[in-house]
DNA sequence: AGGTACCGTGGGAGCGCTCCCATCGGTGAT
DNA sequence: ATCACCGATGGGAGCGCTCCCACGGTACCT
């Protein structure tokens, strides 16, 4: 009994029974407190702070998340490698929207890599021990069985960008559709009359999104859309200069280029110049996300901008909303759970 | 009790007593085969698995961390703003080594960073909560006074860079004296003989053994050292030039310079340009870390390469025995806790 | 044959907390 | 004065696990 006493009370932290004792009240006075409770009377929530203050009392979390069935972290996961998540700023920015705003709240973030599938099978036991309250998706590719898993396992969860139209997870996006739109209307306003696009990874549903305000922004406009002027990508470098090279050789005429993401237009502007065709004077370009990449690009490149950053906070918000309405059996499915934030045009010098 | 029973039941994830209970064997023989100890017979182990594979069992984390008093987890804490820790490499290098390392095991792994003072404050309470088992310290400062509170709390701890030659917490270093020696000779083997100096920031021991190494290399060779042509920096690119330009001010003869990282060489290269100084010819340039700058740099950069991915392995082993060792009250103090891992010069075209 | 180990096993006690119910005194209504 | 009621409070029970002690059985010794 005694050696069984000793084990635990290494390190001697105080627990809830002590600072009772010190404070003259009972165990369920000292939680109240604790949990900010309104019903504890000011003398007594004053005195269980003074006690706490003096023993320096920190809650035991395995005993919290034990008997209160929660775990007061939520996770943020990641299905793609580290180095992907280094490499885009995307993400970066996301982390800062998330981290701010969950800073504000007592919860613990976790940061969860599942690239590999060894990495994703070992999520997948780590989501049915419930060691997290709540997740946060980003990136989801359109097949991907996570968030089927976490609906099945009745984890709350919030996706970043939805995977099609019927999207039934909560989630937070930007305006693709607007995103696209604008680019083109800017174009349009410019003069430009034959304007190409080269699309993200079409099963990516936000790069599907931008070919659709690409294509009404067109139409309602009294334009045709040539689909001679449409070649999809995949987002990267190399994707942008084989789309662009397509492009040209179709639609020798074309006079404006839209990007689906500052990666593609950086690999589109290498094609162009190589191709003698300057920018803007000859083609106007536009690209996506407004990166780094935008901004240092030769010359400067227009883009769209997302609000990266308020959708990390977004999403956290909605995820505390989802867990807080767990605990009543409240139905609310015909809430609105899809949040989607305005994009923005960053005017520069290639258009 | 009814209403008890059910309100942890939900989710209705299996115990140990029902695991238990299918297997035909008692709560102490199924917490055997989890954990895997060898005293339990084949065929009950076998037993108690199909029992688990059956029941879908999985743990719950919060009673076993309560019980056992330990969590699992294992924090990175990054006592940087989140900017950095994106922006340089050697943290996502340092990632990669300690994720590649930490897979192998049951533990998880939490990315923390504590940049600003109220970071700082959280962090401290979630160490004092005892959250995790053990602390991994990435950059710390000499008068951080982190390492410090870790100790008091009894949390194992690493750290990835002393602070001082009497580092008293467990650490793991490249071998930095090595780097600054091995950059040196080269460049005497190349036959320069006014080598500069453009130190890190001094209040770093790992730049103060560079500096050890650069003049080590310099007398053991016979050499004198200048101190003229010794200047401090502060690890930026904008540190670099200024260093750059009083170093060519006061030894307008000097032929090759040795900076203490990639980013102030970029710096000190491009004062070398506007001066007309070519590289290598008139002047040889070495950096330090052999980052992406390095690759990219024109012409490329001659860089001392630190394994940091390594590092951040050896971290991790370091770490998990020390936790390992808390257990038996044996006495190990004399135990060799420091480990150094050396350097690589990577020859390109500057020097 | 009796004794001594030791192995594999079952289950009590306890980890520190939350939840809930019972209790207590005080208040306003009757 | 009596009663119903309410807010504040104390503490039992229970969360699911680990640790450890005790127990029966077998193998080996004397």
């Amino acid at each position: 009994m005694a050696s069984h006493g000793a084990r635990s009370r290494s390190g001697g932290r105080p627990t809830l029974e002590e600072v009772a004792a010190r404070a003259g009240v009972g165990r369920g006075t000292v939680s109240r407190v604790i949990n900010g409770s309104p019903r504890v009377s000011d003398a007594t929530r004053a005195a269980v702070e003074a006690a706490v203050a003096e023993l320096g009392y920190v809650p035991n979390t395995a005993a919290r998340a034990l008997a209160a069935n929660r775990t007061d972290a939520i996770a943020l996961v990641v299905p793609e490698p580290e180095t992907r998540f280094f490499a885009e700023p995307y993400f970066s920015d996301m982390l800062k929207g998330v981290g701010a705003e969950i800073s504000d709240t007592e919860m613990q973030l976790l940061l969860i890599f599942a690239g590999s599938d060894r990495e994703r099978r070992r999520l997948a036991q780590y989501l049915a021990a419930h060691r997290v309250d709540g997740v946060l998706l980003v990136s989801v590719h359109a097949d991907d069985p996570l968030p089927d898993l976490l609906s099945q396992l009745e984890i709350p969860a919030v996706i970043s960008g939805p995977r099609s139209a019927g999207e039934t997870l909560p989630s937070v996006d930007s305006d693709n559709y607007g995103g696209g739109r604008s680019a083109v209307e800017h174009l349009l306003a410019g003069g430009r009359r034959a304007i190409a696009h080269i699309t993200g990874r079409l099963d990516v549903y936000g790069a599907q999104r931008r070919v659709d305000g690409y294509r009404d922004a067109l139409l309602d406009a009294g334009h045709e859309v040539d689909e001679r002027l449409i070649e999809p990508g995949d987002f990267t470098e190399e994707g942008g200069r084989r789309a662009m090279t397509k492009l040209l050789a179709r639609r020798p005429d074309l006079d404006a280029v839209f990007a689906g993401s500052d990666v593609m237009a950086a690999g589109a502007r290498q094609v162009l110049r190589e191709e003698g065709r300057s920018i803007p004077s000859d083609v106007a370009l536009i690209g996506y996300d407004d990166s780094a990449i935008a901004r240092h690009m030769d010359p400067p490149l227009t883009s769209v901008r997302q609000p990266i950053e308020e959708m990390g906070r977004r999403m956290i918000d909605l995820l505390l909303s989802e867990i807080a309405d767990r605990r009543p059996a409240v139905s609310r499915g015909l809430e609105r759970r899809q949040v989607v934030l305005a994009t923005e045009l960053v005017h520069r010098t290639s258009s």
